[in-house]
DNA sequence: CCAACCCTCTCCCAAAAGGGAGAGGGAGTA
DNA sequence: TACTCCCTCTCCCTTTTGGGAGAGGGTTGG
C-alpha cells in the first residue's frame, strides 16, 4: 500500500453486506479497507486507531447509531471525510447525516462505480450528494420541524401509548400531550394520530425499536 | 466452469449490496453467478434462462416481491432451490418465505462463511434455518393468524384511514369494521388501532408503501 | 426591553374509537 | 347433516381523541 492508496473503514451491521463492500473496494488498486465496524462506538474507537481517509458509514446501528458516531468523530476530528451509506429511511436521515457533517450520502441501490466516484470526491474534499437524494432534502425544507417536546410526544405515540399514558410517562398533564399532539398533527398535516405514526415512521422522524 | 461448479443467481434490488454478494461468491472457487436481477419478475425470467442451482433472492423489492416470486418459481421448477437473504423483517415474513417454498432463511447480518454453508446445504437437498431465525418462527406459532378480511383491514389502519373510510373503501358498514377491528386487536393482543399499526409493521404483517 | 417561541395548562364540545352481546347467511368440512 | 369459520350486520354504551380558544410563565435573541 503506498502513499497514494485510500485508506478506508466500513461501519455497517449487515455482516455479509460489509464483507461485500470490502470486497468490492479491495478490488479497486488504490483503495484499501483499513478497518470494520458494527456499530457507532465501534466507528469511534476505529477511527482514532486508524485514522482513515473515508469512511462509508451505515445509520441504522444498534448500540449507537450512524449520525452519533458523525457527530462524535468530526467533534473530536474535523477534517474527518464520512460518507453515509445506506437503504433510504426518509428525508429526516438525511437531514440529520449532513446536518452531523457528513459529505456523502449515498444509498445502498446505487451501483459500485458510484460509490468509487463518491469516494474520490469526498477524498478530495468535495460533496457527494446524488440528484435523487438532494431532491429528498429539498422536499423536507418547508416542513416544519418539530419542537423536543413534540418530538418526544411523537415517539410516545408510535409506542402506542393513550394521551393519559403519554401524560404520566412526561409528567405532564393530559390537556398538555393533547395541545402538543395538535401541534404534532398540523405540523406533519395529518388528522390522526395513526396517520402521524405511519408518516412519521416513513419520513425517518423516529424508528420502530 | 466445470461440472461440479454450482450455479447462482442473485435477486437484490440493492445494486451496490447485490453486487458485493457476487464478488463474494465469485471468490469460492466452486461457485459461480450466472445470474443477477434486482426484482420479482426479473427472477423467474432469470431462472427459466438459467436455471440456477441456487437462488439467494431478496424479499421487498419494487414491482414483485421474493414471496410471490419464490411461489412462481417453486410451481414452474418444483425443484427449485431458493434462498431468502434479507434483513430480518418479522416473523410473518419468515412465514411466508418458507410457506412459498424457500429451503433457507439467512439474514444479512450473518457472516459471508454461513452463506456459503447454507447454500451449498440447501444445494445438496436439505434446508437451512439457522437457531435464531427459527426461534422467530418459533414466536408466529400460537399467534392467530388474521383472516383474510382481518389483513384488508389491517392494511387500511396502518394507511391512515378512519373507520367511516375504510367502511366505504371495502364497501361494508362501519359497524362491520369496527367488529373486524375488535378482532384484529385481540389477535394482535393490542389495546388499539396505533398500536396495530406499529406492531403490523414490526412483525411484517404489512409494510409501509 | 420586547418579541417570538416553547411548554404548560383550563374549559368545552363533537367526533371517533373501543367494548360487549347477539344474530343471520354462506362456505367448507367432518 | 351438523359443525365450524368467516363475513356481515344491529344496538347500546363508555372512553378516547381531535379541535378551538385562550392564557400564564419561561427562555432566547434582536
Amino acid at each position: 500500500m503506498n502513499n497514494d492508496t485510500i485508506k478506508i473503514m466500513v461501519i455497517d451491521d449487515q455482516a455479509v453486506v460489509r464483507q461485500g463492500f470490502v470486497a468490492l473496494i479491495n478490488t479497486v488498486s488504490d483503495m484499501a479497507v483499513v478497518a470494520e465496524g458494527t456499530n457507532g462506538w465501534q466507528a469511534i474507537d476505529l477511527y482514532r486507531l486508524h485514522r482513515p481517509d473515508v469512511t462509508l458509514m451505515d445509520l441504522r446501528m444498534p448500540e449507537l447509531g450512524g449520525v452519533e458516531a458523525i457527530t462524535a468523530i468530526r467533534k473530536e476530528f474535523p477534517d474527518a471525510r464520512l460518507i453515509v451509506l445506506t437503504t433510504y429511511d426518509g428525508d429526516e436521515d438525511i437531514y440529520r447525516s449532513l446536518q452531523a457533517g457528513a459529505q456523502g450520502y449515498l444509498l445502498k441501490d446505487m451501483f459500485f462505480e458510484e460509490l468509487e466516484e463518491a469516494i474520490r470526491k469526498v477524498h478530495g474534499g468535495s460533496r457527494r450528494i446524488p440528484t435523487q437524494v438532494a431532491e429528498r432534502l429539498a422536499e423536507r425544507m418547508g416542513s416544519s420541524d418539530l419542537t423536543g417536546r413534540e418530538t418526544e410526544v411523537l415517539e410516545q405515540i408510535v409506542a402506542g401509548h393513550s394521551n393519559k399514558t403519554i401524560a404520566a410517562r412526561l409528567n405532564i398533564s393530559e390537556a398538555t400531550v393533547k395541545s402538543h399532539i395538535n401541534s404534532i398533527l398540523s405540523k406533519l398535516g395529518v388528522s390522526d394520530r395513526t396517520q402521524a405514526a405511519t408518516t412519521a415512521l416513513q419520513r425517518g422522524l423516529v424508528h420502530l425499536r
